[in-house]
DNA sequence: GTAAGCAGTATCCCAAAGGATACCACTATA
DNA sequence: TATAGTGGTATCCTTTGGGATACTGCTTAC
C-alpha cells in the first residue's frame, strides 16, 4: 500500500528515500519530499478539480480530462494517504462518493503559487524567443 | 532531442502538452510546466551541486553520489536547453568542461524555497504521528 | 608499457508509470 | 428488456525512466 522503501521508516503518507544518506544537504531531501507527493501526471488537475468543492467519482473523471479510472482511483488513494483528501460515502442507491480537499492541503498553496507565477513565465518567455526566432 | 510531442509548437527547452486544450486552467497549466522541467531523479540534486559555483564533469559525477555518467550527461543537457545551466568547452589537454548555472536558474529559488520549506514541514508532520503511533 | 583520469557515448536490460479494455453488483429510466 | 449511471477493480499491454556495463580517444603519471 505505502509507497515507502525498505529502508525508510514506516510514516503517513511516506517520504521520498535518501537514496545516499546524508551526501545530499536535508534542505535538498526536503525538496525531494514535495517534488515527491506532488509527483505523476494527475495530482495537481485533481487538487484543482477538487478545489472548487467536494466532487464525487464521476464528476471527477469528467472534470480532468483523459484520466481513467485506474489512474483516478490511485492517485485519490494517494491523496487520501497523505492526507490531501478525504473520502466520503454516502448510503444512497446506488451509493454516492465525495471527495474533498482538507485543511491540510492548503499548506500546498505556496508551492502551488511558486509553481503557477514561474510556470506562466517561463511559457512566456519561452514563446517570446520562438516569436524572435521566427 | 526536444521532449516536445507533436501537438506543441516549437520551442526553447520544451513545454508540457496540454493533455486536453483549454479544459483544465491555464494556471494549472503553468503548474505543469513548471513541475516538468524539475521532473526527474537528479535535476534538483545537480542543481544543488551546482549551485557552489562552476563544475567539471568528473566533479559533478563525485559530488551527485549514485549518479552514472549516462544519466548525469542527459540531465546537464536538459538543464542546458532550459537554460539553466551553461556548458563551457577548454581547449586543454585533455579538455576540461565546466557547468555552470545561469542567471536565469535563480528565477528557480522561490520554487525551490517553498518546496523546502514544505518538505521540512511535512517531513515532522509525519514523523510525529509516527511517534504518536509507536 | 600500463594504469588512471579527462568527458562522455552506446547498448542492453529492468522496473515503474500509465493507458485500454473488460468487468463487478446494483438501480432507475426508457 | 436493454441501457446508462453509481464507484470502482482486474488484467494486459506499451512507454518511459533509469541502472549496469563496456567502450571511445587522448594524456599524464607510475
Amino acid at each position: 500500500m505505502s509507497k515507502i522503501p525498505e529502508t525508510a521508516s514506516p510514516s503517513v503518507g511516506g517520504l521520498r528515500p535518501s537514496h545516499s544518506a546524508a551526501d545530499c544537504s536535508q534542505s535538498s531531501q526536503a525538496v525531494q519530499d514535495a517534488l515527491y507527493v506532488l509527483s505523476g501526471k494527475w495530482k495537481l488537475p485533481i487538487i484543482v478539480a477538487l478545489s472548487g468543492g467536494p466532487r464525487r467519482f464521476g464528476e471527477l473523471q469528467r472534470l480532468v480530462s483523459g484520466i481513467t479510472a485506474k489512474m483516478l482511483s490511485k492517485e485519490l488513494k494517494e491523496l487520501e494517504m497523505n492526507e490531501f483528501a478525504i473520502r466520503r460515502v454516502y448510503a444512497t442507491m446506488p451509493v454516492t462518493v465525495e471527495y474533498e480537499l482538507t485543511e491540510y492541503s492548503q499548506s500546498l498553496n505556496s508551492i502551488i503559487e511558486a509553481l503557477r507565477d514561474w510556470g506562466i513565465q517561463h511559457r512566456a518567455r519561452i514563446l517570446g524567443k520562438d516569436s524572435v526566432k521566427a
